[in-house]
Parts: structure tokens; sequence; C-alpha cells
DNA sequence: AAACCGTGGCA
DNA sequence: TTGCCAAGGTT
């Protein structure tokens, strides 16, 4: 511990520490907000709902409560249900590994503890995304523990009660703060205390402009006496995300899949494991490197003729691309994306047109998504069952067969097993006939509106997937509206 | 220690 | 509009 920390320490022990509890008990008493979890103190109702506010603010975390405790209301059936419905349920609400680790958890207790969460805080501890936090706050809030429950909401509000400098970014500074909060518990007040010096971080104690003039323990606040409430606490700031672009393909199914799109579910682990998207690739040199594939775009040949008919639509989504970046980079990056997802997973598509840009934030990448739409060419046979034919396939650039683009359509896919070897033209397209199969990759399927229901999507594509879907509907997509 | 893991609200 | 950041955990 700092020499801050100690000091905070021996006044949170003594008088000042029982200012402080005895205080916010009787404030957080008489204010405290009616939420769903706090109806009763099930001890799993208490974990499901600490599990949901990591890192997510209650207002939005209040309509996902109720939906889960309906669909999940006891430990047994979240341990019984398909992983699937789980992570349905927790669509939208982010960091998707909460979703498994709670069901993992829920399936901890179930075969070691009899379905029942233990009154133990190193059982607890032991839990699948139970870390520190949660334990104290399971701990104190469901059995009345007395152990401390840190957050953000803590270190910020004891950050300036006692004055204290640290930076609370750093991973070694909650541990003091916690030894400082454990002794300031009020005698069998835990969950009460625990709740309230959080309820005050987020209702008064705020980050940008603290309540102190309403503040229950303003009269014995050592950040406010010393008039720095403002610049407490330290924190270094998080690194920005890292720009990311990538190309992703609408494509329109047709023949058997006409009126269904494309999708693909992502693999078991990492980013969004699991979850479902529209097919999509990063550009070469990422999203702040300037020209993407400038080779290709030279090698593009010209521009069609039809245009966006607002600029602003054609600006650069990518972070240090130049703005007079000319419109000719759609169709490179078409011909880049369909080589890409040719070479990745083996599926031949025609991409058509720019569709829209999206842009989506993670804590350290930021994706900048332009989606094109796409016609379905047909599938390759994988490299083992095709027998050596994929080598020259992708660098047919300079092909000697005359071009005869196989046209999207299911039947073609599913004329299946023609032996002949695939080259492709400078736009990334197919020229003449390739080793087919009647089957899409791993992971892809075609979907309509409907079973989008029973799927996960990240909200990037559940926007992009419900704005096309809505768009066809009324005639308002850009090709059908130009095609007349 | 530092990177990885989502999303939305707000000034 | 952009940056900040919220009831963190895991590797």
């Amino acid at each position: 511990m700092t020499n801050k920390q100690q000091a905070a320490l021996e006044q949170a022990s003594a008088g000042p520490g029982l200012f402080f509890g005895m205080e916010l008990l009787g404030w957080y008493r008489s204010v405290k907000r009616d939420l769903p979890w706090r109806e009763n103190r099930d001890p799993y109702r208490v974990w499901v709902s600490e599990i949901m506010l990591q890192q997510t603010r209650v207002d939005t975390v209040i309509p996902y409560y109720k939906r889960f405790m309906d669909k999940f209301p006891t430990i047994r059936h979240l341990a019984e249900a398909p992983e699937e419905e789980v992570l349905k349920c927790w669509e939208g609400l982010g960091y998707y590994s909460r979703a498994r680790n709670l069901q993992a958890g829920a399936q901890q207790v179930v075969s070691e503890y009899g379905g029942s969460v233990p009154d133990d805080k190193t059982a607890v501890a032991a839990l699948k995304g139970v870390g520190p936090y949660t334990a104290g706050a399971i701990m104190s809030i469901a059995f009345n523990r007395p152990e401390p429950a840190v957050d953000g909401n803590v270190m910020r509000v004891l950050s300036r009660y006692f004055c204290l400098e640290d930076d609370i970014a750093k991973p070694s500074v909650r541990t003091g703060i916690e030894r400082i909060a454990a002794a300031l518990i009020p005698e069998g007040a835990a969950g009460d205390f625990n709740q309230g010096i959080m309820e005050l971080g987020a209702l008064i104690c705020t980050p940008k402009s603290p309540g102190c003039l309403i503040c229950p323990v303003m009269a014995e606040c050592a950040g406010r006496l010393a008039g720095r409430e403002l610049e407490l606490p330290v924190k270094t700031k998080a690194k920005p995300p890292r720009p990311e672009l990538r190309l992703a393909a609408l494509v329109e199914g047709a023949g058997p899949h006409a009126g269904a799109i494309l999708v693909r579910q992502r693999p078991e682990s990492g980013l969004l494991a699991r979850m479902w998207e529209l097919p999509h690739v990063l550009a070469p040199g990422g999203g702040s490197a300037g020209p993407v594939a400038a080779g290709s775009a030279a090698a593009a040949g010209p521009v069609r003729g039809r245009r966006r008919s607002t600029a602003a639509l054609d600006a650069p989504a990518a972070a240090g691309e130049a703005a007079a970046s000319p419109g000719a980079n759609r169709e490179a990056r078409m011909a880049l994306m369909g080589r890409a997802l040719a070479e990745e997973a083996r599926l031949l598509i025609r991409p058509r047109r720019w569709w829209r840009d999206a842009e989506h934030v993670f804590s350290h990448i930021r994706w900048d998504l332009q989606v094109y739409l796409a016609d379905f060419g047909f599938v390759l046979k994988d490299a083992a069952s095709a027998g050596g034919t994929q080598a020259g396939a992708y660098t047919g650039l300079a092909a000697e067969q005359p071009a005869a683009y196989m046209a999207g359509s299911g039947e073609t896919a599913e004329a299946a097993q023609r032996e002949t070897a695939a080259s492709y033209d400078h736009a990334g397209l197919p020229l003449a006939s390739a080793a087919l199969v009647d089957r899409l990759p791993e992971g892809y399927r075609w979907i309509r509106q409907d079973d989008m229901k029973e799927m996960a999507f990240p909200n990037v594509f559940l926007r992009l997937l419900n704005d096309y879907w809505e768009q066809r509907e009324s005639g308002c997509l850009p090709d059908e509206a130009e095609a007349e």
C-alpha cells in the first residue's frame, strides 16, 4: 500500500470511517432505486445481475435482466439450456463471454453444489466469470458477508473521500482500495453498504459533475474539502482502438435461395465468439494504412458509369485515407473482397455495387465496414477434393480462357461436381467454370428474416440486416430503384 | 502488466 | 462530433 492508502486505512477503521458508513447507509436506505434484481436476495438473481452489470449501465441491463430471468428462472434452467438460446438472450449486451461463463458457472453449481450457490467466498470466486468484484458483491448482497466489492464507482468515491492520488487504472491499486473498503463496512450491513457506495457513485459522486452539495458524506470528504473532487480519481487514458477496414458482402441468393442472404457463424473463441455475421474480410493495410491494394486499383480498369448522387456517400470510412480518394477504390475493394472470400472460404461471389458504410467500435478495435451487395456464384471444392486445381485458381489475372462468368443461381451451384479449373479476372470474378460443390462452406448458411429470431448477431450486423430487409420490402434498395 | 473482450449514452 | 466511460474478467 502507498502511504496515502495506509493513512486512509487507519482513518477508515476510526472516526471518519464510522461516519462514512453510517451516513451512507442512511442515505442508501432512503433513496435506493427500485431495481428488478432488488426484489429479493436470491443468490442466483444477484449473480445474474452482477454479471450483466459488468461494464454495463443499469438502464441497459434492466430489459435484458427481465427477459433472462423470465427465460431462465433457476440455475437449473440456465444450466440445461441450449447455448444458442443463452447467447440469443445476451444479443446486443456485449462481452458475450459473460454469457458462456455464466452458463458454465450454473453448470458448476448444479454439479458441485446441488444447484444452490454456496455461501462460501472461495467457492463463489472459483465460478467461471466471477472475479474479485463479483465474488464480493454476491457474498455481501446475497449472504450479507462482510466482503468488499470494489468496482469503478467504489474506486472513484474512495479516491475522492480520502483524496487518494493513485492511478486507479493500475490493477495493483484496486487491492489497496479493497482493504480500505473492507474496513468501512458497518457491522451486519455489508450488502446495503456495498450497494450504497455504488449507488452513491452512480447517482451523486459521478465522474464529471459530482453532486457534492447533496452528498451524504460531503462534510468529511477530503477530496471535496481540498477542492479537488474534479481532479480525482487519477486514471490514465485507455489506448484508442485501432482502425480496421473491413469489406462485407451482402450476398443475395437466387433460384431456390431467392430472397435469402448469406451469413456465417464466427469461431468458438475470440471476438464475438459463435455469433453470426455477414461474410467480410480485412482489407490489407488495415484501416489507416492509406490506399488499399493500390495495385489492384490500378488494374481494375475504368469505373462503371453508375455513380452515387451524393459525394458524401463515398467519403472514406477509414481514417487516414486520402479524402480525394476516388470512387475507383470501391471497385478495387469489391474485387479484393471477391478474391479474399474465394481464398478464405472457397466462396465465389460477384460483388455488384457498394451499398453503405457502417462503423462498429469495440474496446480495442474499430471496424470501418463497407458493405457491398453481391450475387452468389458458386462454391469451389475444397483443396483436398479439388485435387490440386487450387494452385492456379486465384492467380488467373492473365487468364488464358475467355471470360465466361457463371451467373449466380442456385441451379449453378447445385449442378455441382464439374471438374474444371477456375480462374478470375481482374475484378475478382470467376472465369470459366470451376470445380463445384453443392454445399456451402463450413459455418455458412442462407437465412431469411424469420431465421434471425433464433440466431445471435452483433448489433452492427443486426442493424444492417434489419435495414436491408426493410429496404428490400419497400423497394428502396439502390439497384432495384435504378434498374427500372 | 497489458491486451483482449461490446455497446450505448452523454457532454 | 468526438471522446469518455460504465456494477470487470480472463489470459
